[in-house]
DNA sequence: CATATCTTCCAAACCGGTTCGGATTGCTTT
DNA sequence: AAAGCAATCCGAACCGGTTTGGAAGATATG
């Protein structure tokens, strides 16, 4: 069934058959009722393909994976295309997702090249990400989930790494410990910059040291966590307590710290930042953990709406938010021993 | 630039241009190398969107995620994900991924009403997955990941989950173990099934019971590997053998060991089935897992492929493949203790 | 009553490709 | 020389929507 059809069955002409579907004011109200109702009995829906060649738009948002990269591996990740295509799916917009074999730069030539999509969507921003030149040079719209530090003016999302990192630390330095460390994910990220950022300051602001053998940085999985925090409390003065950048990290942590005989809270303090997945829970941890969150399946689904209202016309200055983390206490963050 | 435009470039028509892009016969090969020379020059990329209406192909494969579940937050969807997107873009296809907070079957309708798609992709099958006849009601194509006993023939591409793990049980047997545990992914699924039918069998085989208590299903998280290991260890004739059904299931699997005070491989032996996710690799545990081994990204890819054909009308009955699991030795089966 | 305005609808053009049905040219056949 | 044929190319129709520029009739205004 398509629009012509439609309109003989109605007596109608295709012109007032698709204006009574789009919500325009130029027709009968009486009409629109019959028309939406004939629709809704025929089961018709506009083909996407001639509405997009009609329109110029595609009503799609693109996301490109990096071919060679284990990204999609990581289940943060997963989570927020989760929510994207969400988001998407709320605003009548589909997920177009690109994997390209030959780099990433070249899918988003490609895409630019054929209009495939309307707005392209980026992650895990570096510290100076290029990917936002060349698409701004592309002539690609661009919402971002994280923010450079660049010049650029482009809709983001991004959550604040660093006032999350600046109030667990702080939170640590209040319960009395002196050496923090900072466990955080790969050091080209924007956020990791964020996340450190925030650690100087809060120990600064604490006369506390943030001696560099403190900081390690590294793929946010189990296992560099746990390599991480076992070289960490090797040291000559080990730290007291870790702010972790993700649950991954985290459990490796927590693993660690088990296996030198230690125990969570008591000896050893940890708050990690929990994006909100629902297989790693910081309440099955033992203790539980303290943690700063932000859900990322929220986010995702906020940036697919930027996106909507990029494509609507909305002005890209006003497209952009910076989401506070809540800080929500459990039992793994404690007073350090006495000695 | 367009084609119209590319054409009067040329001095031709839109006809000899696009035949002489697409490889016609019929256009003289000295004119195919100036077209698309002109095309490659002047940057020249066929409109997605013309095209589709045009050729009634949509050009992507669909994915549709159920919006409420974890699905996404699971790493080794994530990475299927990524191979299939992989695939689809070595083909020349693009993923259109469809997340739907009205459910899952929805989701499909419309896709399906619109034409956006011109082959579904489903993962993750049930063991009587009403979304195959839904689809082929539908009229839509569909390739899925895994297969169920059902009547009906459609594409699929499957791992050989009964023969991993009838081969793992086998080693174990072989071994000597005589009290061997299934801890497995969500009931539901179809893979979880081959994988208990396969555990009967290798059991049966070397005259072993399958005792009810010894098989475990539940969410392929470390969380639940855990419990489910804990709670088997606590059995008054508890197994000296494990066999998980993922990486993550065996992480809880071994922890719970751990923590029970026995040493994997000298007291209790394990076997994970490993997807091939670069962030939970068997080597890094300690010891080093056996495994039995199927690489889900490339399931992603070849499926793509699958698809790929499918729609260049090549028979639905060839295209199913059956993958069998490769049995990796490392250290953590070994002979179980002597009593 | 003539004119202006509003409401409601439509025919036709357009988006950018693909493809059907010739048309032209040059070369073999008979 | 006429007919047959292959090689090349083109005009126009088509895919299924949206949108422009009226047109017809009803209503308001002077």
């Amino acid at each position: 069934m398509n629009l012509r059809e439609l309109a003989q069955h109605l007596g109608l002409s295709k012109t007032t058959v698709s204006r009574a579907l789009n919500g325009f004011s130029e027709v009968n109200e009486e009409t629109r009722l019959r028309v939406v109702e004939a629709a809704r009995r025929f089961n018709y829906t506009p083909n996407v393909s001639a509405k997009r060649l009609a329109t110029g738009e595609t009503g799609a948002f693109g996301v490109v994976l990096p071919g060679a990269s284990a990204e999609m591996a990581d289940p943060v990740f997963g989570e927020f295309l989760a929510g994207l295509a969400d988001g998407a799916g709320r605003c009548g917009r589909d997920l177009y997702v690109n994997a390209t074999f030959d780099g990433e730069e070249a899918g988003y030539r490609r895409l630019a090249r054929a209009k495939a999509v309307d707005v392209m969507i980026l992650a895990n921003l570096k510290v100076d990400d290029l990917r936002i030149r060349l698409l701004s040079h592309l002539g690609l719209q661009t919402v971002t989930c994280g923010r450079t530090a660049g010049s650029l003016i482009y809709p983001h999302l991004d959550v604040d790494h660093e006032d999350g990192v600046r109030r667990a630390v702080e939170l640590l330095a209040g319960l009395g410990h002196r050496t923090i460390a900072l466990v955080s994910g790969p050091a080209d990220l924007s956020a990791s910059e964020q996340r450190m950022v925030g650690w100087h300051a809060a120990l600064s602001h604490h006369g506390l040291a943030a001696a560099a053998h403190l900081f390690t940085a590294g793929p946010s999985t189990e296992g560099h966590g746990y390599r991480a925090t076992r070289t960490l409390l090797g040291a000559p003065t080990p730290p007291t307590a870790f702010v972790c950048a993700s649950m991954f990290l985290a459990s490796g942590c927590c693993r660690a710290i088990g296996d030198c005989g230690l125990k969570i809270g008591r000896d050893v303090s940890v708050i990690a930042h929990d994006d909100g997945l629902a297989t790693v829970r910081p309440e099955a941890f033992e203790p539980a953990l303290t943690t700063t969150f932000s859900s990322i399946r929220a986010a995702g689904v906020r940036i697919a709406e930027l996106a909507a209202q990029l494509v609507g016309g909305a002005d890209p200055a006003d497209l952009s938010e910076v989401w506070a983390v809540d800080l929500i206490f459990r039992d793994s963050a404690q007073a350090p021993p006495r000695r």
